[in-house]
DNA sequence: GTCTATAGCTAGATAGAC
DNA sequence: GTCTATCTAGCTATAGAC
C-alpha cells in the first residue's frame, strides 16, 4: 500500500485511561461525548472512528482495559512463587494504588449505575469474580478450608467497595485504608 | 378563603416513593423527567408546579425523606428500652426490608455518582453518619469499648453497602442477607 | 485517522389555559 | 394544582472534506 494514514495523535491506552477517569468520576450517563472529547484531546468524530459503537463502545473498552489489568495482577496473586504473606501484601498495595488510597471512586460501580447498567453487568461480575477468585485462593494458601476461603474473598471484596463509598461520602480516606488493614488481620487469623 | 384549589391527584408521598424508585434504579443522570413523570402518575409541568427547583429539587426532597425514615427507625435503636440484642435485629431487620433483601440498589449510592453528585454529598453523609453513630451506641450497649464501638459501627455500614453492591452484580441477594448475619455475629463477640 | 459542521432528537425547564 | 404545548440547550451520532 502507498496510502498514507493519518497519524494517530493520541495512544490508545491513553484514550482509555482519560475515559476510564471520567467514566469513574461523573459516571455513564453524566460524561457526554463533548466532555469524553475534551478529556481525551481527541475530537469527537475522531472517536467516532475509533470507537464507531459509540460511547456504549468507549465503556465496553474501558472494562476491558480495567479486566487486563486485573487479570495482570491476579496471575501474580495466582502463580508468583513467592510467600502468601507476601502476595496479600501485593494484592492490597496495588488495589491502594488503583484506588488513590481511597480517594477515587471504583469505575465498575460508577458504570453499574444508569439506564443501559445491565449491558456491563456481566463484564463487571466477571471482574469481581476474578477478584473473588484470587483472594479465594491466597486464603487457601494461608491454610483456610475452603468455606471459610470462600467466605474471607467475598467479605474482602465486600469491604474494599464498601469502604470506598464511605470513604469518599465522608471524604476520609483513611476509611479505606482501614479496610485494608482489617482485612490483612482476616486473612493471618488463624483457623 | 372561598378559591377552590384544583385537586391533589397523587399524594406527595407517593410522588416522592415513586422518585427514589427511578433514583435508586437508573441514577441521577439516568433519570429523566419524562420517566419520572411517567412514573409518578404526575405530568410533567405540575411535577415543576411541586418541585419549582426541578431534577435537583426532587432529589434533594427524596433525600430528606429517606432522613426522616433513618432519623425513625435511629430513634428506636437509641432510645427503645428493649434488650440490645432486639434492637440491633429490629435496625438490621428495618435495612433488610428497605434493600428488599439485597434485591435493591442503595439510592445514596444511586445518588452520590454523576455530574451533579457533589450537589447530595452533604446529605448522603449525613444520612451515613446518622446510621454510624446509631450502630456505635449500639456496639457500646452490648458492652464494647468506645474504639471498638466505632470501628464496628464503620465496619458494620461498610460491610452494608459493599455486600449490596456485590448481591446486584452478581445477582445473588443472598450475599447481603449472609454479611448482615456475620454483622449480627460481630457483635455479639466478647471483648 | 484527523477534523468541522450539522443532522435529529431528547433533555430539563417554562408559559399559560383551565 | 392540573394539564398541554413549547422553548432552548445539550445530547448522541453522522457526513464528508482533508
Amino acid at each position: 500500500m502507498n496510502t498514507v494514514m493519518a497519524i494517530q495523535k493520541v495512544a490508545d491506552e491513553v484514550v482509555i485511561e482519560k475515559l476510564m477517569e471520567i467514566f469513574r468520576s461523573v459516571g455513564y450517563d453524566g460524561a457526554s461525548m463533548t466532555e469524553l472529547a475534551a478529556a481525551t484531546g481527541v475530537k469527537k468524530g475522531s472517536l467516532y472512528h475509533r470507537y464507531p459503537g459509540g460511547k456504549q463502545a468507549m465503556a465496553y473498552a474501558v472494562l476491558d482495559h480495567i479486566a487486563d489489568l486485573n487479570n495482570s495482577a491476579m496471575i501474580k496473586v495466582f502463580f508468583s512463587s513467592e510467600p502468601a504473606d507476601d502476595r496479600l501484601s501485593m494484592a492490597l498495595r496495588s488495589i491502594y494504588d488503583f484506588y488513590d488510597g481511597g480517594k477515587l471512586a471504583c469505575v465498575l460501580r460508577a458504570l453499574s449505575h444508569g439506564a443501559d447498567a445491565g449491558l456491563f453487568r456481566n463484564q463487571i461480575a466477571a471482574i469481581f469474580q476474578n477478584c473473588v477468585n484470587g483472594f479465594m485462593h491466597l486464603a487457601a494458601d494461608f491454610g483456610h478450608d475452603m468455606n471459610t476461603s470462600i467466605r474471607l474473598a467475598e467479605s474482602t471484596m465486600t469491604r474494599i467497595q464498601g469502604s470506598l463509598i464511605l470513604a469518599q461520602t465522608f471524604q476520609k480516606p483513611d476509611l479505606f485504608q482501614a479496610t485494608l488493614n482489617e482485612v490483612r488481620v482476616e486473612f493471618h487469623k488463624r483457623i
